[in-house]
DNA sequence: GTTAAATCAGACCATTTCGTTCCGATTTTC
DNA sequence: GAAAATCGGAACGAAATGGTCTGATTTAAC
């Protein structure tokens, strides 16, 4: 119930690199000194999300990486299914039976709970997270 | 992103336990029957269970254990807090703080996405999960 | 009153996954 | 042509989880 690090720390590095949006390129080194995590911890991060397409990097002397999508079009579904796969509560789901072959009365809920919890994250853009305060004007329906 | 394994046991076992609630009380040995798992797991799970009051143990020859609660009142989102903790994404909405102290600008962003999360497992009675065909007439918008 | 059985509760150990770190391959600039 | 800087992948170590076992407690029966 509790997204990786790895997970945590691609949140706070996508949201790093898309203020340099405008700027052109970044690299990993300088997303690792604004974020303050160690700079291997963010070059692991760097290649999920390039693998996954989100974060173009470029080679060579002077390359860097920059977001492959603008920062409106990507979400935090996004970044979460780059480092984690898909999303899915339960292994049942993912291809992977379950250890017994038991008539399991609860396995066909969960892609609705999984579809709900993408949606969740899918409405929160990126854009949404580069802004220092949040908009949260109306708390009374989070009980956080 | 993805529950533990004991949650999803958790989940399974309290639906099973559901069942039995008209006949009265249920051993976990029999529970372990029912849903294929381990004996052990099953105490452990139950265990947990209890701790967290959503099932009442009595303890002694020929006890057993029922639900605490009316099955329509208990929620996944109970089941999955008794084993897995507070539902947070991340570590530093519940008390702790990050390894870093770099003013993280995505933090204020979570307990919203937590809310989401934890309303779309509060609206999923375990009465639910105890029917055997699920309502899922609208699998188009699910991609799993 | 005593014995016996059945239950839950907690503690221990092995396994797996995750997190971190390091080294190599590739590419551009001077 | 050489050097420098970058990303990409692989290996090691650590932490958390999953599974198992043994013990304490309680009830029922004799």
């Amino acid at each position: 119930m509790r997204l990786s690090n790895l997970a945590d720390y691609a949140v706070v590095t996508m949201s790093a690199a898309a203020r340099h949006c405008g700027g052109g390129r970044t690299s990993a080194a300088e997303l690792a000194a604004e974020t303050g995590l160690p700079v291997p911890t963010v070059q692991k991060v760097v290649s999920k999300l390039s693998a996954a397409g989100l974060l173009r990097s470029v080679r060579g002397a002077g390359g860097g990486l920059q977001l492959a999508r603008p920062a409106a079009a990507i979400t935090l579904a996004d970044i979460v299914e780059a480092v984690e796969g898909p999303i899915a509560l339960t292994a049942c789901i993912d291809g992977d039976e379950c250890a017994v072959d038991h008539t399991c009365s609860v396995k066909p809920h969960w892609p609705a709970v999984n579809a709900a919890l993408r949606g969740a994250l899918a409405g929160i853009p990126l854009t949404q997270l580069s802004k220092a305060a949040p908009r949260e004007p109306n708390p009374s329906g989070i009980s956080a």
